[in-house]
RNA sequence: GGCCCCUUGGUCAAGCGGUUAAGACAUCGCCCUUUCACGGCGGAGACAUGGGUUCGAUUCCCGUAGGGGUCACCA
């Protein structure tokens, strides 16, 4: 019995791997190009993380000419569910991070390096594992759960190292004969690993983001094939990564210590291994405590969410830019009107610690870019997230013409209205702009400096009668209010009436309160002007008039 | 516990042996001839800690503390 008789036994049917390398030829790419991928499982809800990789890799391989390609990781079959690759493709889509290869939907893939869903890939996998074995560099393992427990426990007992390796890895050494015995016999086993490394000497990674890091060599013998027949992460990394062309392979820094073993893999079968550039893991402030978002409990991991709460996903994405590379805050702001893509991303430019996620800061941004939108926009995109998440506003919005002019109030000028973070604002910051809304509603007047009804009134009735006239612009609009204040004994200027207090009953400032919360039920709005011009003259007086008999 | 990574204001962060230690968000004050949202100006606020190396350390080295990751037939 030889390793070639032994892998024979165990993979009958496997291909040779030279049927795959000639298969899958190298990339015929230009000098410098890169190919990142993005490689999720089919768990269920994306993670925002995901997001965050795909952006990552679309930026570097769009700068460099490269292919970003997608790859479903599901060879853990009790933890994948139904549906979960389209959620995948879907997220990506929402947030315009779309793949140049990779799955189209839960089967089908482009490009020419697939099948790009790991448990379609089975056979290939087993190619090289035999051809692992073939060089006796693997070996099956017929450990039951029971012995590795068995061992483990004498290992903590021992107070050593736990795993299985060296004089504990039982199974590395029986003859080929007996292994055979066993396979014939039906026992049952997977494949592992045959490590040559030494736990006492150092290996040196260089990685983009991390820089220099020592580990101690892998010895290891890690199961590279299940009791199924599909491949571990590990092994499934290695082998998809050379046949797919990575050139640089981008993953949470969870990943980190697992860097001796891969390129221990990648040496042992072969094969050229990638570039890696491990990133720095998003994370949530927890009572004080820094910890990793988690899908399980904190609803922003998942990728969904900013969907459902109306942030665009063009936010969300210069968010993560900015804390994948803290220039392009400025650059953002010298380049107010360009695309994202025009940035040039660095990756050694990325911080090497964890960064908390901040909402606010999201917030931030996201009424940056919310601003720069057209009102044509706004009115698209909230009607959009309306429809799923709010009936009122559909109702408001369905009103095209006049929510257009009401989402245009001092939106399109030099200093455009940075009041809208998130759709789900817009119904609250208009609502009061619909007469059927406003004029049905019993309104709470916050009235402020004057608030004596019959003061009020004098003001709202002079203002109808002498002063209000809808075809004024705004200069001589403002001027009117100006002599209304004064006609009533209110000081005309701020400033005047800050000097001689005692002169004047209030100033103009708190005379356009009262007309401001008479026509809106509200201290706070934008330009009067505007509002008023957009109510129009018929909305207006009713208005004054409602406020007048409240 | 072993191994590995990290540590500059509340948060994100520039910095890469000599700086008044940038900037953004948040916060506070003032201004922007009516509020708000902008915008402008300004304030408060930081190099975890102890040793080295050096003429000089936020920056380099070592230790300590704190935080994080990882040690599966999960990825």
């Amino acid at each position: 019995m030889n390793y070639k008789e032994l892998a024979d036994l165990i993979f009958p049917d496997a291909k040779e791997i030279s049927y795959y390398e000639e298969k899958y030829p190298r990339r015929n790419l230009k000098e410098g190009a890169e190919v990142l991928r993005v490689a999720p499982s089919p768990t269920g809800n994306v993670h925002i993380g995901t997001i965050y990789q795909a952006l990552i890799a679309t930026k570097l391989t769009k700068q460099t000419g490269g292919v970003f390609f997608l790859r479903i990781e599901d060879t853990d079959q009790k933890r994948e569910i139904e549906g979960g690759i389209t959620q995948i493709i879907n997220a990506l889509k929402e947030f315009d991070l779309e793949p140049d290869e990779g799955m189209i939907n839960e089967l089908e893939s482009k490009g020419e390096y697939g099948p790009y869903r790991q448990s379609l890939r089975k056979d290939i996998y087993q190619a090289y594992a035999k051809y692992m074995i073939e060089q006796g560099k693997a070996y099956p393992c017929f450990a039951t759960p029971e012995e590795l427990e068995e061992i483990r426990a004498k290992q903590e007992a021992a107070k050593v190292r736990t795993g299985y390796y060296g004089v504990w890895a039982k199974y590395r050494n029986l003859s080929l004969e007996e292994m055979a015995e066993k396979i014939k016999a039906g026992v049952p086993y997977i494949i592992r690993f045959k490590s040559n490394g030494r736990e006492d000497r150092k290996i040196k990674h260089k990685d983009i983001i991390k820089g220099n890091v020592d580990f101690p060599e892998n010895d290891q013998d890690v199961v590279i094939i299940k009791s199924d027949g599909l491949p571990t992460y590990h092994f499934a990394h290695v082998v998809d990564d050379h046949l797919m062309g990575t050139t640089i392979v981008t993953r949470g820094d969870e990943w980190l210590s697992s860097v001796p073993l891969h390129l221990q893999l990648f040496q042992e079968i072969g094969f050229k291994a990638p570039r890696y550039a491990h990133t720095p893991t998003l994370l949530k402030n927890d009572n004080g405590n820094k910890r990793k978002i988690s899908k399980r409990k904190d609803p922003e991991a998942a990728a969904s969410y900013y969907k459902e709460q109306g942030i665009p996903s063009l936010a969300v994405k210069e968010y993560l830019m900015n804390i994948a590379n803290s220039s392009f805050e400025n650059w953002r702001r010298q380049n107010k009107e360009v695309s994202i893509d025009d940035f040039d991303f660095q990756l050694n430019k990325m911080s090497v610690s964890g960064a908390l996620f901040d909402m606010v800061k999201l917030n931030d941004v996201s009424k940056i870019v919310i601003s720069r939108y057209t009102a044509q926009e706004v009115y698209d995109e909230s009607m959009k997230w309306a429809q799923k998440y709010d009936n009122e506003l559909v109702e408001m919005l369905s009103n095209k013409e006049y929510s257009l002019k009401v989402l245009g109030i001092e939106r399109g000028n030099v200093k455009p209205r940075k009041d809208i973070a998130k759709w789900s604002d817009v119904k609250e910051n208009i609502i009061y702009m619909y007469d059927e809304k406003f004029m049905n509603e019993k309104i709470d007047y916050p009235y402020q400096t004057i608030n004596e009804k019959e003061e009020i009134n004098k003001i709202l009735d002079l203002y109808i009668k002498k002063y209000y006239n809808e075809n004024d612009d705004k200069q001589i609009w403002f001027d009117k209010i100006k002599e209304l204040s004064g006609e009533l004994g209110y000081a005309k200027e701020v400033k005047e009436f800050k000097a001689n207090p005692e002169m004047y009953k209030a100033h103009v400032g708190d005379v356009s309160t009262v007309l401001r919360v008479a026509l809106t039920g509200r201290t706070n709005t934008p330009d009067m002007y505007e509002i008023m011009q957009v109510l129009g003259k018929d909305s207006v007086i009713k208005r004054l008039k409602k406020a007048k008999n409240c």
